[in-house]
DNA sequence: AATTATACTGTATATTTTTACAGTATATAA
DNA sequence: TTATATACTGTAAAAATATACAGTATAATT
């Protein structure tokens, strides 16, 4: 997906309010009195490169012909599809539709804070913490984690699912299963990225 | 909510179709090509009625300007807010108002099944289970349960979620915790009532 | 120094759209 | 029998809207 300018970018977010707020897109000129363009063209311009770079579809002729195919804050507010991402030991849980195994419908403000998909958990490393395998644990993609998160994080292609504990260059990743030990790092030597940290859980039963 | 005529029915379904599909509501020359009206007027007493039962808002002055407020299917899909009842030791589980601790915004159908409401988790007595202390377990209200089903019963005063195991007159009420047991009910002598099943869970981390 | 991309103003017009008004037809209720 | 509600056709005008064209200005590349 292509990058946005500023104004592309405000002119999106424009739509989607407006969207939300009435049920039907704005016309250019009242993009043009939110923004404060005093030209229609301003708004048909920004939407012409909307349109090019694959956020929006704008149907010829049609007042107020505008469809939002990706939101740029994309799912994480619309309360509908959430991903269900498979645990996999290799590689990064993206978004990628190939990782994608479903989708369920539901509210990313259900749980305290809000989160962006759901990750299939494997194994049985935190099973004292009541997570089972297939349960679906709630990721909100963030980088800002306290000790004793539990936290998804990537070590060079493996993904894992642990608590998070950190004192200055030792990171601990803490399972819940007396069976599995604790993975230490000495993030001097190996990097860890952090993808989220889980604000919830669902099991189907 | 009143009643809509078969015409207008179906123009509620014309504009929740083309929204659906577009992303912006039908104009009233969409509407009559759409259903094999000749006139716009036709559209536009149909819409007027819809909005005076309240179904629509139309922004006056506005193209394609509806809103659809009450879709007419399904108030069961719109996926809004689910009430948590707490599972307290006296009386049924109801959904009267008195009992909602609060509401979740979420899908009824995020689980295979549907459910109804959400059941707060008190005790250990599920611990085995991955089941913890204010768990919400998602019940569907139904007496429709078959043995291993996790089941909420309610015997005179006291409700709870156990596994459920029937036989002749026999009712087992098994926890998943080895320090409790199980309830064990002759069906001659006292009265059980299954309020509902359970056909998932959430957990707020 | 010239080119290109971004970001607009300002105007104009063809087209789309709303919406009012004048009718017709039919079934149901008073 | 006379209203009254539903369900339209047909027309037309005013208003809303999309959209093309001609410019201006500025910062970043080449």
């Amino acid at each position: 997906m292509k990058e946005l300018t500023k104004q592309q970018s405000k002119v999106l977010a424009c739509v989607e309010v407006y969207l939300n707020k009435t049920g039907f897109p704005p016309t250019r000129a009242e993009i043009c009195k939110e923004l404060g363009f005093k030209s229609p063209n301003a708004a048909e311009m920004h939407l012409r490169a909307l349109e090019k770079k694959g956020y929006i579809t704008i149907q010829s002729g049609s007042s107020r012909g505008i469809s939002v195919v990706r939101s740029q804050q994309s799912f994480e507010q619309s309360g509908d599809q959430i991903p269900v991402i498979g645990l996999v030991a290799a590689g990064s849980p993206t978004l990628a539709e190939e990782n994608v195994e479903k989708r369920i419908p539901c509210d990313p403000n259900m749980f305290s804070d809000n989160f962006d998909y759901f990750l299939k958990v494997k194994g049985l490393s935190m099973i004292e913490a009541g997570i089972h395998e297939d349960d679906l644990v709630a990721i909100k993609k963030t980088s800002d984690v306290k000790n004793g998160d539990l936290v998804v994080v990537r070590l060079e292609d493996e993904v894992t699912l642990k608590y998070f504990k950190q004192t200055n260059h030792s990171l601990e990743l803490i399972p819940a299963n007396k069976d599995f030990s604790t993975i230490e790092i000495d993030l001097r030597e190996q990097e860890a990225f952090i993808e989220g940290k889980s604000v919830g859980l669902i099991r189907t039963h």
